[in-house]
This record gives C-alpha cells, sequence and structure tokens, in this order.
DNA sequence: TCTGGGGTCCTAGGACCC
DNA sequence: TCTGGGGTCCTAGGACCC
C-alpha cells in the first residue's frame, strides 16, 4: 500500500552563512575557524564550526578576543553584504527548482513547501542540499515538519547530530520520541520566544517546548499575545503561522544607519552625515520604487558610556517623496537644533516610513510643487554608477575622500559575483 | 582606543466620532 | 440626577526575528 502524500515545511538554513560565504572564494579557509565582523568591524556577527568550537561567541567585540583569536588561527573578515546577498540570491534561486512554494524568511534561511510521502520529502531535501553544496559551496541544514515552528526546530536538530546528514524530519519519529525531543528542548529556544517571555512562562511553570504544547491556549493569549497562542498551536502540529513575503510595496519602513568609526560632535560634521545618508536611504527607495510619507532622523552616543545622550526628531513628508533634497532638508531640520557639542555621537540614522508605491502617488499636476522633483535622485545615481561611487553628492556629501568617520572596514573580502573588477583570480 | 544594523507585529490607552 | 456602546485611528512601548 502506497504511503499517504503529505503536506510539510522544509526549513532550508545555512550554516554559519557569512562564514561560508567567506569561504567561497578562499578554499584555503574551510576547515579554519573563521569570523564575520560588523559594521566598523565592531564585533562577532558570525562563526564558522571551528570558531564556535574556539569558545567565540555571537556579539563579543573583535578588539576583546582579537589577541586570542589570532593566537589561535582565526581569520577574521569585515562584513560583505553583497558578496552574502548574492550568494544568497543564488541559493534561493536553487530552492525554486524544487518547489513552487518557497518563503524567502532571512538572507539565509527559507522554508520551502513540499508535497509526497515522507519517503519522497526526505529524499528532496537531501538532494536540495546537495545542489546547494555542489554548484556553491555553501552547506545548509534541512528540518522538516507539518509547521513552520517544528520545522524550525527540526533543523536544529540536523545541525548538531552528525550523523542525521544534514537532514532531519519529524516524521521519522513516533509519538513518544517527539514528545521526547520537545522535552528536552526550552522554551527560549523556541522560534518566537526571547528571553522575557521564557522568564515569564518559568514563572507558570512552563519551562520545555512540550509544557508549552500543552498549556491552554487561551490561557497562552491572555497571559501573554496571540503571537505566542500561535507558536503553542504550531507545536501540535497546526499550521498556523504564515510568513508575509516581504514585498517591497509591503514594506513599512526603510532605515538607513551606520555607527561612526570616530565620534562626531558638531554641527558641520552631522549635517555631512545627514548629506550621505539622505542619499543611501533615497537610492534604495528609489531603486524600490517606493515614495515615503513620514521621516525621523536621530543620533546617539555610545550606550555602553555614561550618559548615554539620544536626540531624535520626526517630520511629516507632503507629498510622499524619493527625493534627496526633500530628505535632506527635513532631517536636517528636525535633528541638527539638537546637536549638542559636549556629545561625542557615535551613530546616526535617517528612517522613512508610510511607504507607498511611487506611481501610485503622483500628486495632480497642479498640485506637483515642483515639476523636476525627483530627477536630481535618479542623475546622481546614474553619474555614480557609471564613473564610481562618491563622484557626485549632494551638499556637503561630495566628497573625493571618504570623512573620517566613515565606517572602518580593513578585512573586507572582495566582490566576487557582483563586481567585475574583484573577479577571483585563477593561477 | 575599540561594543551592529536592520526589520515586524501586538497591545494598551487616549482622542475622537456617531 | 441620570452618565452607553460601539467603532476607528494614532502613538508609545514592548516583544520578537535574523
Amino acid at each position: 500500500m502506497p504511503t499517504p502524500a503529505v503536506r510539510r515545511f522544509a526549513l532550508v538554513d545555512v550554516d554559519s552563512c557569512f562564514a561560508a560565504c567567506e569561504r567561497i572564494f578562499h578554499p584555503d579557509l574551510y576547515g579554519r575557524p573563521v569570523v564575520v565582523l560588523s559594521n566598523n568591524d565592531g564585533c562577532v556577527v558570525a562563526r564558522s564550526r571551528e570558531a564556535k568550537a574556539l569558545g567565540i561567541k555571537m556579539g563579543m567585540p573583535w578588539f576583546q578576543i582579537r589577541a586570542f583569536a589570532e593566537s589561535r588561527g582565526v581569520v577574521a573578515r569585515s562584513s560583505n553584504y553583497e558578496l552574502y546577498g548574492s550568494i544568497s540570491a543564488r541559493i534561493m534561486a536553487i530552492l525554486r527548482d524544487f518547489s513552487a512554494h518557497v518563503e524567502v524568511y532571512s538572507i539565509d534561511e527559507a522554508f520551502v513547501g513540499l508535497y509526497g510521502s515522507p519517503r519522497e520529502i526526505d529524499e528532496t531535501a537531501r538532494e536540495m542540499r546537495r545542489r546547494v553544496w555542489r554548484d556553491l559551496g555553501v552547506p545548509v541544514s534541512i528540518g522538516i515538519a507539518p509547521t513552520r515552528t517544528l520545522a524550525k526546530l527540526a533543523s536544529h536538530g540536523a545541525k548538531h547530530s552528525p550523523g542525521l546528514g544534514g537532514v532531519a524530519s519529524l516524521d521519522c519519529y513516533v509519538p513518544a520520541q517527539v514528545d521526547a525531543i520537545l522535552e528536552a528542548t526550552e522554551v527560549s529556544e523556541l522560534w518566537g520566544v526571547g528571553r522575557r517571555f521564557a522568564k515569564r512562562l518559568a514563572a507558570l511553570g512552563i519551562e520545555n517546548a512540550r509544557q508549552l504544547r500543552e498549556a491552554d491556549p487561551a490561557l497562552i493569549r491572555r497571559r501573554f499575545n496571540v503571537n505566542l497562542q500561535q507558536t503553542a498551536l504550531e507545536l501540535r502540529g497546526i499550521p498556523c503561522i504564515e510568513i508575509e513575503e516581504r514585498d517591497v510595496d509591503r514594506q513599512h519602513q526603510i532605515m538607513y544607519s551606520r555607527s561612526f568609526s570616530t565620534p562626531v560632535s558638531s554641527t558641520t560634521e552631522m549635517h555631512q552625515v545627514m548629506s550621505i545618508y539622505a542619499q543611501k536611504v533615497t537610492r534604495r527607495m528609489r531603486r524600490q520604487n517606493t515614495v515615503a510619507g513620514a521621516l525621523w532622523a536621530f543620533a546617539s552616543t555610545a550606550w555602553y558610556k555614561e550618559p548615554f545622550s539620544r536626540i531624535f526628531g520626526a517630520v511629516a513628508l507632503t507629498p510622499r517623496t524619493d527625493d534627496p533634497v526633500v530628505v535632506l532638508r527635513a532631517a536636517t531640520a528636525v535633528l541638527l537644533p539638537q546637536v549638542d557639542s559636549n556629545c561625542a555621537y557615535v551613530r546616526a540614522g535617517i528612517c522613512l516610513s508610510d511607504l507607498s508605491l511611487g506611481e501610485t502617488a503622483t500628486p495632480l499636476p497642479i498640485f506637483a510643487p515642483d515639476p523636476n522633483a525627483g530627477r536630481l535622485g535618479r542623475l546622481i545615481d546614474k553619474v555614480n554608477a557609471s564613473v564610481g561611487e562618491g563622484s557626485l553628492g549632494l551638499g556637503l556629501a561630495g566628497l573625493a575622500a571618504p570623512p573620517d568617520w566613515t565606517m572602518k572596514r580593513e578585512m573586507l573580502s572582495n566582490r566576487g559575483t557582483t563586481h567585475w573588477s574583484e573577479l577571483a583570480v585563477v593561477g
């Protein structure tokens, strides 16, 4: 008798994604401990398996562990999101060869909907894993289950049990075994349960996933919120969490924010920061063809240094716009008056919200304030794309040499999949 | 000396409307 | 003197994700 077909979610997760991407064009790094650092080469944001084994933790400041790490042969890289994004897109393309239902959840994870007998689904998952490794040289783990929450849990198993060959399916276990797995899983390890909720759940005597599954869903809803109730129901095998594809037109806000390599205190410098950030953030919008109806700008001192200080201001943009001139004017108007020259600001940002698609927001001609609005931004993009980033800028941003405060990325790898001039060289 | 950068969703409470 | 019962919208704050 044939096994009945079932619907399953396969969570495909790249193992140590950023470190794996760094290895693609540097095969000598396979088997060596690799860490990837945040902007400004500040702290560790990704670690290879070997680096984890050395006890290097997520978020550790690089300056604190550098001597130790280097003595153990750890290779550090500045984060190269352009490279990772490009590799991610290739992985997703491979997954789409196996299913029409691929939900890209983050740069290194996707849920893939699969249909068939448990055995067929398991074989498909193993083939996906082989293909990604063969075509890109990147290892992935895959967890298979009836709900997304359980698939996430299964993928942890796939990652940490070498005997499974990188693929773990809950269908391989009888109910008593699943119970045991859930019992061995602390609630804080579950997708959707953070430290705060874990603490409050513990106060109710709910410490592991099995206990959460068996808790009264109405109580969970009442004491916490609907999200946690859904997590609890998903543990029972009832799918109820949907992933919204992050379509451009559904994104609610776009932010550009960076830390500086050296602090900024003067209004002049902050103006320069805003000039550059206004161009960066509006360029993202133009790429997506969106316009924003509201803006907020902020700057802050270092949070780990007393006294912490943060300034911000918000303003509506009427009509909606993606024009860097308008955005810059708005950002400086709300922020600069608050700049305190006694403060050492280490970070600033511009956030645009109330987004909508460009075409739908074009005002009637008689209401359009300036027939040329919006064209300047595209012109700047075009010039910079053809003759080089930073060639043409707005206000104080048109600078041939980067200002002192721009972020530090001293160990940046080549962007070998997106820039001709940075192609890998063989020989 | 040196500590990331994005996002989303839910809830409670107030203002306001009929 | 009596003092309803909905509904919407907005905002701030809290929680979570990678």
